[in-house]
DNA sequence: CGAATATATTCGCCTAAACGAATGTGAGGT
DNA sequence: ACCTCACATTCGTTTAGGCGAATATATTCG
């Protein structure tokens, strides 16, 4: 695509945002890599339905992909842009402090720990923390 | 309308930044209440989509309009919700650290002084900053 | 009242995007 | 090679929203 300009990026940064199941899903990724399956677990929509959310917020630069083995990881990727990081930052943060998207952060932990428990007789990944 | 989640207030807020024309409007209203004819003369579109953008912000709660005389004016409405505020105060931060946003502010300034000597002859309102 | 000004709204068209349902793809296991 | 699992993409439909052009409304002035 052309390049944007600095409006017209910031717009769509906030367009990315301007979704509840986009938020939802970045909410479960602050401050760790999370793989599609808890994705669809945790908010219990369908498997189109978050992957393509999933792909809106690739296209859109905000979240990064990675491949093991049968399981897409997902992760934010922080804007080089200082200004567009910081409004991603002060969106995370006010995610951080909702009622709603901390219950799903303790659901992803919960299903997480039980996955750790049964990584060895199932394979399922856990949601692995990031290093700095 | 239906009381929104915070979640989905959340995305309502996005979505009314996701334009790069409202934007522009957003910015010029940091700290001061404007007239319309000055979005129209400053971002130099047709008063209908100016119109239209403000009538979007202003059903998302974003902004307040008062009347005076034949003149509107737009100032910003900060949200009772701290998140959203707080995400909004992150928005206009950023805006204020654009190049171009700060040549539309700079125009406007000069728009506004300019008023301010023809106001005894022409009636034109000028930008007025708000008080605390 | 009638004209002019400032702003808002409507109309018709077009594109982006959301959804469920169906289908495609890539990696592992047997 | 085939099957299955984990995801991704496509299809068809519906809705929101953007635009220019035209029109409506409110206010002031003469």
């Amino acid at each position: 695509m052309a390049t944007l300009s600095q409006t017209a990026r910031l717009a769509a940064l906030f367009a990315a945002l301007a979704d509840p199941t986009r938020l939802r899903l970045l909410n479960l990724m602050q401050g760790r890599e999370v793989c599609v399956c808890y994705f669809v677990e945790i908010l219990g929509q369908s498997q189109p339905k978050i992957s393509r959310h999933l792909a809106y917020l690739r296209r859109a630069g905000v979240v990064s992909a990675r491949r093991e083995g049968k399981w897409m990881h997902y992760r934010i990727l922080r804007p080089e842009d200082t200004a567009e990081a910081a409004v991603l930052d002060a969106a995370l943060a006010t995610l951080a402090g909702d009622k709603r998207m901390q219950a799903d952060r303790v659901r992803l932990e919960r299903a997480g720990s039980a996955a750790a428990k049964l990584v060895t007789l199932a394979g399922a990944p856990k949601p692995a923390a990031l290093a700095g």
